[in-house]
DNA sequence: ATAGGGTTAG
C-alpha cells in the first residue's frame, strides 16, 4: 500500500479525490506534528494500511491543519520532492492556506513560482491580498490575471470588488462593473451581492439600488447589503422601509440583518424601535452573539441610556476593542465625558490596544471635559502612539485643544500637519471663532484657499460663527453670500448663523426679513437665534412669535422657555415670568442647574451656586467677600434686577456674587500663585453680571481668567473680555 | 453582508 501512495502520478484526477476515503484528524495531526520535528520525511510510515487514498487529498487534509508557516514549507518541500509542484489543486490550496495564516509574502512566493496558474490559482492570491487587506495590489493582480489572458470567474469579482469598496475608488468600480457584465456575471447573486455593498459604501446608494432592483433572485445578503447601505448613508428611514419589506418577503433576518438595522436605529437615536430589535434578538435566541451585544452597547449609550449600555458591556467582558469604543463614544456623546476618559485609562491599563476610532473618542471626551491638563495628556499619548500622524486623530486634537481653552495648542497641532483637508482647516477656523478671533478665522479661510482646499458647508458653519463671535456683521453677511460661489447649498444651521448675526447686531427687522426669504422650512435653530436677540433687545411681541415656533417644533427643550421667561424678565413682566414657569411644570421640565468647575494642579473642583461643601470654604467666602469690597470701591453696580429672575441662572434668593463661576474665581484665586491663569468651565451661559464682575476682576487682581461658557470662551483680560460684551 | 468613526449654531 505504501508504495501505491508514491507511484500515484503528480497529474492526480478528481476522480480519485471522490473515492478516497476520509483521513481521520487525529491522524492528521500527528503527521503535522512530526513535520515540525523531522527533516527526514516519509509519509508511507504514517500511512494506515486499512485506507487506501491518494496524496492529493493527503496533502490537502495535511494543508488544511497546518496551523504555521513552517508546516507549509515543510508540506511544499515535500511536493516538490515529489514532483508534486506543478498541481495545480495542491498548490493553489498551499497558497490559500499562507494567506489565511496571514503569510502573504509566502503566498506570494508560492503563485511566483507556479508558472501556469490557471483562475484557480489566481482567484487564491487575489483572495489574499483582499483577505490581507492589501486591496492596491489585489486590484493588481487582477489586472495582470486579465493581461495574461485568464478569464475572471464568479469567485474572482467578489474580492475584487471588495478591495474597490475599501478603495472607495468610484471610477475604478465602474470600469469593473463594465467587465462583469462583459463576462457574464451580470447576473450572479454573489458579484451582485458585492456591487450592491460597492456602490453602498462609496456613497452612491442610488446606483446600488438599481443594482439591487435588478436582481432575480435575492439572499439575505443582498437584503443586508443594501439595508446596511441605507444606514450607512444616513438614510435610516430608507434603511427601515428596506427592512420590513425583506421581512413580508419572507427573508429571515439573522444577525447581522439585525446589527445594519440596528445601526439605523441608532444613528436616528429611536429608541422605541431599537428596542423593538433588542426584543427580536431575544426572541430569535441571539442574544450572546457578540457582535449583536456590540451593536446593541452602542445603540443604548448612543440614545442615552449609558447605564444599560454599560451591562452590556460589562456582561460580555471582552477584549475586543469595538466593543470598547462603543462604550467610550457612547460616554463621550452623551455628556459623561469623564466616564469615557476613565474607561480609556482603564482600557490601557488592561493592555487593550486603542485603535485609532478608540483615540478619537477619547479626544472628543477630553474636550468636553475642558481640562488643559488632561489635553496635553493626551496630545503626549497620541504622540507617542501610533497615530501621531493620523489626520482625524489629529483634527479631534486641534478641537480638543481649541474647547480646553488653548487656541494656541490648537493651531501647534494644525501647523505640525503638512497634509490637510478641509476637516482639519474647518476644525481649526471653528476654534479661533470659539475664542472670539474672528479676524483670525477669516485670514485663514483665506489661507485654505490659497492652499487650493475647497471649503465645505462645515466650514462656513465655522466662519459664520467665527463673525457671530466677534460682531462682524458685514463680514459674516458677505460669506454667507460666498457659499453660492462653492456651490454650497446653506441649511438650517447656516440661515440661523445669519439670523443670530443680524439679531445680536439689533437688525431684527432684517432678520425677520431674512426669516422670511428662507427657501426651506426654518428649524428650530431658526427660531432660537430670533428669540435670543429678542430677549436682547427686550422685543416681546417677536419673541413671543418666536417661542410658539420654538414650542410647536420642539416642546420639551427646557432652553426655549428659559429663553422665553428671560425676555419677560428683561422688560419686567413677571406675570409672564410666572406664567412660562407653569407651563414649564405642567410640561415636567426643570431648569438645568449650574456649575462651574475649575482646574488646580491637574484637579478638577466642581462648585454650584453658594457652595460651602469645600473644605476651604470659610478661606473662598472670606476671598469673595473681599473681593466684592474692592468691586464696590471701584464703583461696580450689581445689574440685578432681571438677572434675579432669570430662570438661567441659579438660585435667586441667593447673593449674586455667589454664582458658581464667582466661587470658582475666588478658590482660584487663593490656590495659585499670583499671576497664574484660571480656568473655568461653566455649564451654562455667562451671567451678564459675573461676566462684568469678572471682567473688573481680571482688572484688579491682574490675571487672565478663561471662561467657557455653554457656547464658547470669554478670555478676561485688563477689564475687559475677548467677546467684546458680545455673546 | 457586520459593530465603534475627525470639524457642525445657541
Amino acid at each position: 500500500m505504501a508504495s501505491k501512495l508514491l507511484s500515484i502520478s503528480p497529474l492526480a484526477t478528481k476522480n480519485q479525490k471522490v473515492t478516497t476515503p476520509q483521513i481521520p484528524r487525529c491522524f492528521v495531526l500527528k503527521f503535522v506534528k512530526y513535520l515540525c520535528f523531522s527533516s527526514a520525511l516519509h509519509p508511507e510510515h504514517f500511512v494506515n494500511h486499512d485506507h487506501c487514498f491518494n496524496s492529493d487529498s493527503f496533502y490537502a487534509s495535511l494543508i488544511d491543519n497546518s496551523t504555521h508557516k513552517r508546516h507549509l514549507d515543510q508540506i511544499h518541500n515535500r511536493l516538490v520532492i515529489s514532483g508534486l509542484q506543478h498541481n495545480g489543486f495542491l498548490m493553489t490550496k498551499l497558497v490559500n492556506g499562507s494567506s489565511n495564516l496571514g503569510q502573504i509574502c509566502y503566498a506570494r512566493k508560492l503563485f511566483d513560482e507556479f508558472c501556469y496558474p490557471d483562475v484557480f490559482m489566481w482567484n487564491a492570491i487575489i483572495r489574499s491580498y483582499s483577505r490581507n487587506n492589501m486591496y492596491r495590489d489585489t486590484v493588481e493582480m487582477y489586472r495582470w490575471m486579465r493581461w495574461t489572458g485568464v478569464h475572471p470567474d464568479g469567485f474572482t469579482f467578489p474580492y475584487v470588488l471588495k478591495a474597490c469598496t475599501e478603495l472607495l475608488d468610484f471610477g475604478l468600480s465602474c470600469i469593473i462593473h463594465g467587465q462583469i457584465i462583459k463576462y457574464g456575471f451580470g447576473s450572479d447573486v454573489f458579484v451582485q451581492n458585492g456591487l450592491v455593498a460597492l456602490y453602498a459604501k462609496c456613497g452612491h446608494i442610488g446606483v446600488a439600488k438599481v443594482v439591487f432592483d435588478g436582481l432575480y433572485h435575492r439572499t439575505i445578503v443582498s437584503w443586508t447589503s443594501i439595508i446596511s447601505g441605507y444606514a450607512q448613508n444616513g438614510k435610516a428611514v430608507e434603511a427601515l422601509r428596506m427592512f420590513s419589506q425583506m421581512r413580508n418577503n419572507g427573508v429571515k433576518p439573522d444577525w447581522i440583518a439585525l446589527v445594519s438595522i440596528l445601526r439605523a436605529y441608532t444613528d436616528v437615536d429611536d429608541l422605541e424601535q431599537g428596542r423593538s430589535i433588542h426584543g427580536f434578538v431575544i426572541k430569535m435566541g441571539l442574544e450572546d452573539e457578540p457582535a449583536l451585544l456590540i451593536s446593541l452597547t452602542a445603540f443604548y449609550a448612543k440614545c442615552g441610556l449609558v447605564t444599560v449600555a454599560k451591562s452590556f458591556f460589562d456582561q460580555m467582558k471582552t477584549t475586543n476593542v469595538i466593543m470598547w469604543n462603543a462604550m467610550i463614544s457612547g460616554y463621550a456623546k452623551n455628556g459623561h465625558a469623564e466616564e469615557a476618559v476613565n474607561l480609556f485609562h482603564y482600557m490601557i491599563s488592561r493592555n487593550i490596544k486603542p485603535d485609532s476610532v478608540t483615540v478619537r473618542s477619547a479626544v472628543l471626551a477630553s474636550a468636553q471635559v475642558g481640562s488643559l491638563e488632561l489635553a496635553q495628556w493626551m496630545d503626549d499619548y497620541v504622540s507617542k502612539s501610533n497615530y501621531g500622524s493620523d489626520i482625524f486623530v489629529n483634527t479631534s486634537l486641534i478641537d480638543m485643544y481649541a474647547k480646553c481653552g488653548s487656541v494656541e495648542f490648537a493651531r501647534r497641532v494644525f501647523d505640525r500637519n503638512s497634509d490637510k483637508d478641509v476637516v482639519m482647516w474647518s476644525a481649526m477656523i471653528m476654534g479661533y471663532g470659539l475664542h472670539g478671533q474672528g479676524w483670525e478665522a477669516i485670514n485663514l479661510y483665506h489661507v485654505m484657499k490659497q492652499a487650493g482646499v475647497f471649503p465645505n458647508d462645515v466650514t462656513f458653519i465655522g466662519l459664520l460663527t467665527a463673525c457671530n463671535h466677534s460682531g462682524l456683521v458685514k463680514e459674516g453677511w458677505e460669506l454667507f453670500h460666498c457659499m453660492k460661489d462653492f456651490e454650497i447649498v446653506p441649511r438650517n444651521e447656516h440661515y440661523s448663523c445669519v439670523v443670530d448675526l443680524l439679531g445680536r447686531a439689533g437688525y431684527l427687522g432684517e432678520a425677520c426679513a431674512f426669516i422670511m426669504k428662507i427657501p426651506i422650512e426654518p428649524g428650530v435653530s431658526v427660531w432660537g437665534a430670533l428669540l435670543s436677540a429678542c430677549k436682547i433687545y427686550r422685543c416681546v411681541t417677536l419673541g413671543e412669535y418666536a417661542a410658539n415656533k420654538l414650542f410647536s417644533l420642539d416642546p420639551y427643550n427646557t432652553g426655549h422657555y428659559v429663553q422665553l421667561s428671560n425676555l419677560y424678565a428683561s422688560s419686567c413682566l413677571w406675570d409672564c415670568v410666572a406664567h412660562v414657569r407653569v407651563l414649564m411644570r405642567e410640561k415636567g421640565l426643570n431648569k438645568d442647574l449650574g456649575y462651574s468647575v475649575i482646574e488646580i494642579n491637574g484637579k478638577l473642583q466642581a462648585f454650584h451656586v453658594g457652595d460651602k461643601s469645600h473644605p476651604m470654604a470659610k478661606e473662598i467666602f472670606d476671598e469673595l467677600q473681599r473681593l466684592e469690597r474692592r468691586l464696590k470701591e471701584v464703583g461696580f453696580v450689581p445689574y440685578t434686577e432681571s438677572v434675579l429672575h432669570d430662570l438661567n441662572y441659579e438660585e435667586k434668593e441667593e447673593n449674586l456674587s455667589f454664582h458658581s463661576e464667582r466661587i470658582a474665581v475666588a478658590y482660584g484665586l487663593i490656590s495659585t500663585a499670583p499671576g497664574t491663569t484660571l480656568r473655568i468651565t461653566k455649564n451654562l451661559r455667562a451671567c451678564v453680571n459675573c461676566h462684568s464682575a469678572i471682567k473688573l476682576i481680571s482688572k484688579l487682581v491682574e490675571r487672565e481668567i478663561i471662561v467657557r461658557d455653554a457656547n464658547r470662551f470669554h478670555h478676561f483680560k485688563d477689564g475687559l473680555c475677548s467677546c467684546g460684551d458680545y455673546w
